[in-house]
DNA sequence: CAGTATCCTGTGAGATACTG
DNA sequence: CAGTATCTCACAGGATACTG
């Protein structure tokens, strides 16, 4: 049996979250939803740029993932709410703490990038 | 102004961060490099099926933010030492948060996940 | 040993248009 | 409103071979 979470291994489940929360649109779809849940149009606002394709694939992951809940209501026109599971909301104190470590640091790499560049 | 840090913002620097560690083998150097010092091919060997030159993109990267510095022996052979920065290894901070949160909660994501391929 | 140099491919993601 | 359906493309990443 595997270490059950060897950084080196290629299919440690660790890189399933360091890859969901890398990808280009994850993180603001659930900061956009760490507040309060919103519906598909209120997302695609709320992200510029997002297309409805793109928006919906992420949505899916994040579903298939049971960090996102959806909830479809029987009304016309239709209304769908999308809200944090409550496993995604656990996953908000691990952002915030790469948040946090961004604020005190990002200016750093900033600059050190800026320096290579050069 | 913009806020500094609008996760909303496609230019938020944290973002930097997020797709620096979400990529493919970021993570493998730095976890290579948390404990000590290691030369080219060790890191090569270290870490199973990177490619020469995908190593060397992900090394210059992790120069490039400032990570990670480089130090080339004049000897024959040559010999180069890669290691963490002091901001390098304060990154393993919040990665260890990530990584605390793996360990917790994984297991619901996989079951989610197979729950939603069924 | 520590990389370069080429070539190649999959797929994440965007643009655009359409529908139950 | 809440998505689908196509089409397209750039580019991260891989395979393989070579070099100061």
């Amino acid at each position: 049996m595997d270490e059950p979470f060897d950084v080196f291994g290629v299919d440690c489940p660790s890189r399933v979250i360091l890859q969901r929360i890398g990808d280009r649109w994850s993180m603001f779809v659930i900061a956009a939803l760490s507040t309060r849940p919103m519906r598909f149009t209120q997302l695609k606002n709320r992200i510029g740029g997002i297309t409805p394709k793109v928006l919906t694939e992420t949505l899916r992951a994040l579903q298939a993932d049971g960090l996102v809940a959806r909830r479809a209501f029987a009304e016309m026109p239709p209304r769908v709410e999308y809200r944090l599971t409550p496993l995604g909301l656990s996953l908000l104190e691990p952002i915030n703490a790469i948040r946090a470590w961004a604020e005190a640091n990002v200016p750093q790499v900033l600059e050190a990038r800026a320096r290579a560049d050069a």
